[in-house]
Order: structure tokens, then sequence, then C-alpha cells
DNA sequence: GTAGCAATTTCCATTCAATGAGAATGGCGG
DNA sequence: CCGCCATTCTCATTGAATGGAAATTGCTAC
């Protein structure tokens, strides 16, 4: 059986499907569904059929379908980003109560920024950020820490499968390593506005014993913050606790 | 191909498989694994070896194995828990300010509950619940709201499947039928103790325009937390707005 | 040291479950 | 009435997945 002329397996088609979930659609027909993940119609519509069989998948009245709730509750039992969120949330509370803005904890992932927790204020400024989202690296301050808190061949990959990013450096660090240097040099990241204008993001590495950041902590301010003088120690605060508590875990 | 001798698809097994992990134990051997899942050694390896590459499950040093951050990733973009937990956090964040306690959202699932958010604050009295974890119907205050506010055949079907819920009444309310009529009449529900020593849950249904329950929302206070005058007006008014933005969506 | 046990990996002949092109059916809108 | 698209069904084909067993590695205890 598994006759697969197409060369990919029941799994590689799973991720795909899942994968064409992009957070911006929530719901597809099947057809789309089977459009987007390149899969035979067929296919989609038994394997579609399958899935909602087992939850993974969810079914409206409309035909339209959706990641399911089962698969929701297996990825969110256990999992790295179940720990990180774990350890982090007491901290990210605490940075929340002084800075009152959203308050956002992000892992390096293929290449980009994958936010694992976010805690917003009411009235905080607008960030298109969102739980489970990803980021490019060197257009946020949550990137660009981790990048900077990375082994070095991490950080050269990054930089020849991504020269745009070179020039994106600002006038002031003409060249993109200098500039991560800098950041290793302060210990934090700022940038302004490059995601969404008007504001200003501010983040931290969360480090392990090896001085990697196994994650970033961030706060998205309004331009002009003038209170960074306390933002940077809550964040840096916050960020040494959960590494404590991630602690026994080495990289 | 697809010698499935055993009768169960490639998505059965994975299903199985993540399964295996009941949030105790956070990483198995892959041996382990297959004895849980039921799947014969040598197929279990080479699933877990397909899962890995994928990114659905994540191997350590010492070849323990975990659900991977990318089905996290996958499972947290887009999902029914997803919505609920968006429409639901900035009114658990208000109940949160006045109760000051372990604040949850749930939803019926398989007979169980199935916690989707839990705000919890530093200093709140123990609780075992957890994200994406299951607690029984008959002994919380969550399952007992979301059966009452349940269709009859849903409430009959639950009842016949445990008959031992029938016996969890307490002297009070003698017939298990008039237990749920009595949180309908009321509109909350609140229970001492029975899953957590020293506790007592108190809920309230988050209702479609059917006067089916959606979800349930839900505090864990001390016994003997006196406040409960504005514990339940403050569940309820949260309620309201949570199924208010959900609005538009019917069941 | 080595016996004993469990976890892990590799091998391979077997086989049938999954495959996907296409035809048939169902709905909706113009 | 007629396209157009989504969905369901049919069916002959086949190679990918299967799993029993054996080989290998890694421990712990004696």
């Amino acid at each position: 059986m598994a006759n697969s002329p197409s060369g990919d397996s029941v799994l590689d088609r799973l991720v795909r499907v899942l994968g064409a979930f992009d957070g911006t659609r929530s719901s597809l027909s099947i057809a789309t569904l089977a459009r987007r993940a390149d899969v035979p119609l067929a296919t989609a519509y038994r394997l579609a059929a399958d899935l909602v069989r087992h939850g993974l998948l969810s079914k409206d009245e409309a035909g339209m379908v959706r990641p399911g709730l089962r698969l929701w509750e297996l990825a969110n039992r256990a999992s790295p980003a179940v720990d990180l969120r774990q350890a982090a949330i007491p901290f990210m509370e605490d940075v929340q109560s002084v800075v009152r803005q959203h308050t956002q904890l992000a892992v390096l992932r293929d290449d980009e920024v994958l936010v694992i927790e976010r805690l917003s204020s009411r009235g905080s400024v607008v960030n298109q950020a969102q739980i489970a989202g990803r980021m490019p690296v060197h257009r946020t301050s949550l990137g660009m820490v981790l990048l900077a808190y990375s082994p070095n061949h991490v950080q050269e990959s990054y930089l020849t499968r991504h020269p745009e990013a070179v020039a994106s450096v600002d006038a002031v660090s003409f060249d993109f390593r200098r500039h991560l240097a800098q950041i290793r040099l302060r210990g934090y990241a700022a940038f302004d506005g490059r995601v969404d204008a008007g504001t200003t993001g501010i983040a931290v590495p969360v480090l392990d014993l090896h001085g990697t950041a196994q994650a970033a902590l961030g706060v998205v301010v309004p331009l002009g913050f003038e209170n960074s003088q306390s933002v940077v120690p809550a964040l840096m605060t916050a960020a040494r606790g959960i590494a404590r508590t991630l602690g026994p875990a080495p990289a």
C-alpha cells in the first residue's frame, strides 16, 4: 500500500496540512486546504476525514475545517514551549506590573522568532505579534538578542541564508556583526518601529550555562517611552529568574 | 505497503503516541512509549524518528522523547481553544483582579473537563489543574456547570456512562438531576474540596444563543472564603462578556 | 570481569492499505 | 438554464510501511 508516487508520506502531508493554517485564515475549505498543502484532492478529503475522526481537525457545519481541540490538548500537555511558559509566566507578570505594556517571550526557530507567550495589558500599544506567531529575526529586538547570544555558527549560517539582514542595520552600526557585538556588550537590544510603527521593542536574553540564549524576553513600548531606566533592569531581573527556574536543564 | 495486520493506521498510532504523554511524565523513552501506545517496538522507533524529523516530537541527548515545538506551534496557531482563550483572557483578568485566586476556563470534552486557560495568582491556594489538563466532571464546579447547561441528551448520556456520578451528590441534593436543576436555578455551581481539600470551586457557564454552555469560567478559593458575594457577580459579568465576544459564532 | 537485562538499531520478505485520476453528484450564483 | 466549484465515490495498482527476529549497545549487579 502506501502507494506514494508523489514521494511523501502521511506525515509529510499531515505537517503540510496543519501548516496550511497560517493564522490569518483560521478555517479553510478542504479544497483550499488541498491546494495550499499541495495534496491531491481526493487524498485531501480522505486525510481530512481521518483527521477529523481523530479530533486533530474539526469540521464545522459549513464544511470548513480547522485544527482541532484534541491537537491543541496533545500539544499543550507537554512540550518545550509549555515548560518555558510555566517557568516564565510569574516573571513576566513581574515585568508586566512594572512596564504595563506587551510582554513577550520568544525562541529562535528555523531562522525566525517564534512567540511562546505574551501578556498584554489593556491599553498597550498595538503590536501584531501573537502566541505561536512568527516574526523576522533581524527586524525585532527579540530576534536580535536571540541571534546575538547564539553560537557563532548559528549567527554565520543565519547571515549566509539572509543576506538582506546585513542591509538592515541602521546608520550607526554599519556592520551587522558589530551590531550583534554591541548588543552583547549592552546586554539588551532596543529597536524602533521596525515591525510596528510608533513602537520600540526592548529585549534581553534568557541565558543557559553556556551563555547561549534559550529564549528572549521583551516588551513593546510606545516610542519615546522614557522609563527605559526601569524597563531594562526589570527585564534582566526577570530573565535571570527564568534562567534560574529552568536551571537544571542544560542546552 | 501499509501492511497493517495490526489494523490501525499511521494516524491511529500518531494519536496514541502523542496521547501517551499524560502530563505527569513529560518525556519518555521510545521503548516506554511503544508500550504505552501499544505499538510494535520496531515500528515505534521508526515512527518516532519520522516524527522527530518533522519536529512533532523532539529527542534530547538521553534519547528521551517529548512533544515537539513544531507541534505546539501548529496547534496554537489556530484552534477552537485559541479563539476561546483570546476572547476570555481580558475578562479572566478582570475576575483575577477582584478575586486574586486561580481563575480557570474549561470546556466539556469526552465526558471530562478540559482546562483551556488558567490564570494563577502568586499565593493562590494549591490546585492541581493545569492548562490542557483534564478533570472529572462531577467532582468539579466547572464540570457541573458545563453539564447543567448542556442539552438534555448530553446529560443523560453522561449519566448512563457514569453511574458513579449519581452517588456523588451530597446529602442535600439527593437526586443528581435535581442537583443540576439547582445549579441552573442559581446560575452557578459551588463545590467544596472534591478535588483539592480545603478549597472551594465556584463556576458559571459561558452561554451561547441556545442557552448551552460553550465553556465554563470558575475560580478556586480557600475554604470559607466569604466574599462569595463579590465572586459570583464578577464571574457572571465576565462570562457574559466572553459570550458577547464569541458572539457571532453559533453552536 | 562477566552475566543478565533492557533499550536501541538494523534487516528483510511480505502484503494490503493508501493512492490518485477521473467520473458522478451536489450547490450556488448569474 | 448553465457554468463553476466543492465534495464524494469508484477502482485497479503497487511500493511503502510493516513487524518478527536477530544483532548491538549500555547498564547494573554480582
